[in-house]
DNA sequence: GCCTCATATGTAATCGTTTACATCAAGCTA
DNA sequence: TAGCTTGATGTAAACGATTACATATGAGGC
């Protein structure tokens, strides 16, 4: 059932990029205007005479011209590039919400440079550093783990930046995202309102990742808000992954003291637990109510649909944008920092099982 | 059920990117050697007497030197850089395949900069070159769609690239890639062994999109080696969405002469079409057999489990990178062109309904 | 008719590296 | 010992734009 056929092709001298064909100078020397004058049309056009203008533009297409951008960065200190560093882009959630960053600086004149740091703070510096040597104007990062390095970095060449998905409640830092911890425990409380008082936590591992922390501890907090207790062992820790959602359920399910609620920090580790209880024939939500967040496709579209929560993906990418092209171009900013994040209830949630039954 | 909370922040000047604090020529300076020399120890450091080299990097390390990237490029004619512009990346797989490139890359000192086109040729035609523009060094395309212009560009600069996706069969081009229209053949005969003689086929738009095309053209072409017929009704075009899917499928439901196997030229589209059925009560397989391409978990998740193609996204990525690097390292390639898919069969597809029935 | 000012353009220095070429010392050959 | 090679380093000219400053021209005020 494969297809496959080899191809080979290989070079032996390196492809060295070529220099341009043609320059700025050679621009002016057809206009017949001074380099300043080509520089003039390119970036501030309003400087100009209409008809030395077109003289230049008509050269321009002419000669096919194309501005070098590292010269241009290396003088005027500006190489109209953003970066973006995420911890990963098989969370597709990561990918969209830089893509909407993407989509809004564009036409803008800004081009992305992006990255991701496998969840690890000192690639994430590392990375910073290389980007910085390539001239990126600003970031954009997720979460607010860092390493103290970092602002250092940032500081010290000037370059903007942003933390996004979360809110820095510090102030030290500029954030566009939400309450990751509310949202848990709004969920939490949901479900402790439908009887539940068994419950059990699959989370996203903690390190360097503040929103699993953040998460995580709404459900805590929700809990003890309601002298409901959560054990060590109905705690488990698994990586964005399907089979990690549904082994970290099978070993929920494996308990004395069963769940009768089981909260995910993400929507693709709850839905491989909902996998693990389809495949060892626990009834959803009639015996185990599990919820995700970030409602994505993948968990609305299962049976049964998952309960969620809506987070603000797009606009956090949309506003992180806004933000720094405004801090880059100088213009005054003012930007929401906490967007709302909103609960879906599916059908993966339902009263407790009747207490009296055991 | 939303958290929400206003906080606002403005700047009045512009934040332009520092000067770097040092420069080449002051760790020069402070190491005692000539820039030549400190220029070497970063980018040849085997040419150096160990001593020189060491004091060097002690004095890079004092101050903190980091490089500026931009003159070395704008002399050096490399930025080590490379470029991907995707259709889109609210479909997750172009998404993960970029990862993938970019896992590939990074540790050889590149950086990923990345666009989407949206589907227009156009547009992907005035990103690259604004990336080009920003001294991109070389370019990873998806497909084989692209606007006439784009090669010319390209040669001009002699920059490398690779199509991927897709085989280029013209020869024209390098490509890494595996035959679509084979994918959805090898589907579709074996949606005929089963018995299957009315055929419906969910396609992404054409246009921009040769992969869609691609595999369209394999639908039609196991009908037709088996004397069947595909229907101009019985042919929908979805976005790639849940809603476009649902919709379309709606449409074939609809018909007196209903499909009783429906292809999906993706695995979203093809989940769409599995909810209108079971927002239908329509059964699958039972009435109606469901088959997507890309083995996503979107698919595997449903009830029931989506039939799909298994397709190297991964692999597509990494040997993308590898060849990319070579070509701008100038070691030889040798690589795959072709790669293997394979068809993974689950729960959604099964015998035709029996024909006597009717 | 002179001075001022605004507008349009040119001149040339500059951004921070890399790299061709030159230099010099030391080691080796014959 | 002269001559050649090799290895380590320095000198200075690029790379291709932007931009501070200078200049020229014409309009307007008085």
């Amino acid at each position: 059932m494969t297809a496959s056929a080899l191809k080979t092709r290989s070079r032996s001298r390196s492809d060295k990029p070529n220099r341009p064909a043609t320059v700025l100078k050679d621009v002016a020397r057809l206009a017949g205007v001074s380099s300043a004058t080509v520089s003039r049309a390119l970036n501030a056009p309003n400087l100009l005479d209409v008809a030395t203008l077109t003289r230049v533009q008509d050269a321009v297409r002419k000669l096919r011209y194309v501005p070098n951008g590292q010269a241009r960065a290396l003088r005027s200190q500006r190489s109209f590039t953003i970066g973006a560093i995420v911890p990963s882009f098989d969370y597709a959630l990561y990918a969209r919400a830089t893509s909407s960053l993407e989509r809004e600086i564009e036409p803008r004149g800004y081009a992305l440079i992006l990255a991701s740091n496998h969840y690890d703070l000192k690639t994430e510096l590392r990375l910073t550093r290389a980007l910085i040597e390539r001239g990126v104007d600003a970031f954009m990062f997720v979460g607010s783990d860092h390493d103290p390095e970092l602002f250092v970095l940032l500081k010290e060449f000037g370059r903007p930046y942003v933390l996004t998905w979360g809110i820095d409640r510090s102030g030290q830092h500029p954030s566009i995202g939400f309450d990751s911890q509310a949202a848990t425990r709004t969920m939490t409380e949901h479900l402790i309102r439908l009887g539940h008082r068994e419950f059990g936590l699959i989370s996203a591992p903690h390190e360097g990742n503040d929103r699993a922390r953040e998460r995580s501890a709404g459900v805590r907090e929700a809990l003890r808000a309601h002298g409901l207790d959560l054990k060590d062992s109905h705690v488990q820790y698994a990586p964005i992954a399907l089979s990690a959602g549904t082994l970290a359920m099978e070993k929920l399910l494996a308990l004395r003291d069963r769940p009768t609620a089981v909260v995910a920090t993400n929507d693709v580790v709850a839905v491989g637990a909902l996998m693990a209880c389809r495949k060892a024939g626990v009834g959803v939500p009639g015996e185990i109510s599990i919820t995700g967040v970030d409602n994505t496709d993948l968990g609305a579209t299962q049976t049964p649909a998952l309960t969620s929560i809506q987070t603000p993906i797009m606009e956090v990418g949309r506003l992180a944008a806004n933000y720094l092209t405004a801090r880059l171009e100088g213009t005054d900013v003012e930007f929401q920092g906490e967007l709302p994040f909103e609960i879906v209830l599916r059908d993966s949630t339902g009263p407790a099982p009747s207490a009296g039954s055991a």
